[in-house]
DNA sequence: AGGCGTCTGTTCGCCACCGCACAGACGCCG
DNA sequence: CGGCGTCTGTGCGGTGGCGAACAGACGCCT
């Protein structure tokens, strides 16, 4: 059963030379978790560090006002939970399981012991952190320039980088959480997509069925993301089965 | 000339202990940062780190159209290039001189060997590295739901946070360009603030009078960055002799 | 003192997005 | 198979912010 779960499936893990990689395996818990979980909330002190494979997580902010917006999504390119090693326990936003799957965990101590050896995992720790502001920082520039549909097309591109298939398991007002907007702006921007043949949907699912055209209406900030993660993990990419790879320089 | 300056009057410096203090002590290099000077841009391979003293340095995004936004501010309590240490050496935001001022300046490979001695500066840079990430995703959520009254409140009370007096040198212009909007949007906020007393203005200077007016109109954000960097730096804090200081738990 | 560049004030039409309200449709579950 | 909860479609008025255009005012510079 758990022949096809393998900690490699996640590209931070899968970076590490065999000895790393072997010292930590027997400590890396595999975990199912399912859609809605909430790996932690704003201001807990953090217990394990989550490597998705399978899973998609989302980190996102919630306001006074109940508002919400994502800052960033982490699927098996990365790590949940860098604020364990950068040091104060704990931070003021959330994380919310995105699509169902599968991750491997460490227990915090662990993970502080193996960071502190200061070898290759500190290094890809320290880079994938870096790739995370990257995107958090083209968020709060798409969040004040672009409009809805433009960054659906960003959040549906992303999201399904991360996934295995071409169809995400959603709906229009959990789509309208991450982004921050009304639920009937992401059905009016959704419809016009799939008018246009970039998805189709039914309830729940949303399948992207031309990748470029939706590039094409998406803003720029997809391409940046997509290509400064890959720039700074290298060899560590995106799962991308079915996608033709962009030329990361 | 150099007595009135210190490399402790930068809160990550002045954490340090005596013995890390004094070995970085030869190495900071004094500079003098005009108004607008930029210390990196987009992609560019950084030289140095930057620890302000008096200087305020602003990390922000541009858009292919032109737009920009601030994702974040620096200023004592802080450092400029965190992506030396994190990895990667360039990151797709640039850095400007909002206030002119003084800062400390390392060489990349001193900052380098000392971050990877793994002491104190380490663990100093981390939280801070930290602390910055909050700033951001704030400004993200920030962006997407609170108006350009709020925002301009929130900004200038960090500003002023991070400055020796109540006034700023500062243009509605160059306001607007933080916070990503039009300069008209910004004058009408600011002389909407101005009738109600909390500040008051003349041509490319802005004073705060009333702190806690400013306070009562800004946004929760202010207070999640001030609370968190707070947190994270604690016993380091951002400048405030004549501000009333909140109770930093 | 005069002149000019920059900064500030104000106005107007326009649009993306909001908040609300409600109708229909899907699909699970008893 | 019928029923109900959730999800999707659509329409309405309201508004914050945009883009453009221009008048006035400040203040530096000669």
């Amino acid at each position: 059963m758990a022949s096809i779960h393998n900690p490699s499936q996640n590209s931070l893990l899968a970076a590490l030379p065999a000895a790393e990689f072997e010292r930590l395996a027997g400590e890396l818990e595999l975990v199912t978790l399912p859609l809605g979980e909430r790996l932690y909330d704003p201001g807990e002190q953090l217990q394990h560090a989550y490597f998705p494979t399978t899973a998609i997580v989302s980190l996102h902010y919630v306001m006074e006002s109940g508002a919400m917006a994502e800052t960033a999504g982490v699927g098996n390119e990365g790590m949940v939970g860098v604020s364990l090693f950068m040091g104060g326990d704990t931070t003021p936003s959330s994380a919310v399981v995105q699509a169902a799957g599968h991750a491997y965990r460490l227990e915090r101590q662990v993970l502080m012991r193996e960071f502190h050896r200061a070898g290759l995992l500190q290094r890809v720790l320290l880079r994938y952190t870096q790739a995370l502001m990257t995107q958090v920082t083209q968020t709060a520039a798409c969040n004040r320039h672009h409009t809805i549909e433009q960054r659906l097309c960003r959040w549906l591109l992303l999201a399904v980088d991360r996934s295995a298939g071409r169809e995400l398991v959603m709906t229009h007002e959990l789509v309208a959480g991450m982004l921050g907007v009304r639920r009937e702006g992401v059905t009016e921007a959704a419809g016009r997509l799939q008018q246009a043949g970039c998805i189709s949907y039914r309830r729940g699912h949303i399948s992207v069925l031309n990748r470029s055209a939706l590039e094409d209406r998406a803003c720029e900030c997809y391409a940046v993301v997509r290509k400064e993660t890959g720039r700074l993990l290298s060899d560590v990419r995106y799962r991308q089965e079915p996608v033709p790879a962009l030329p990361v320089a």
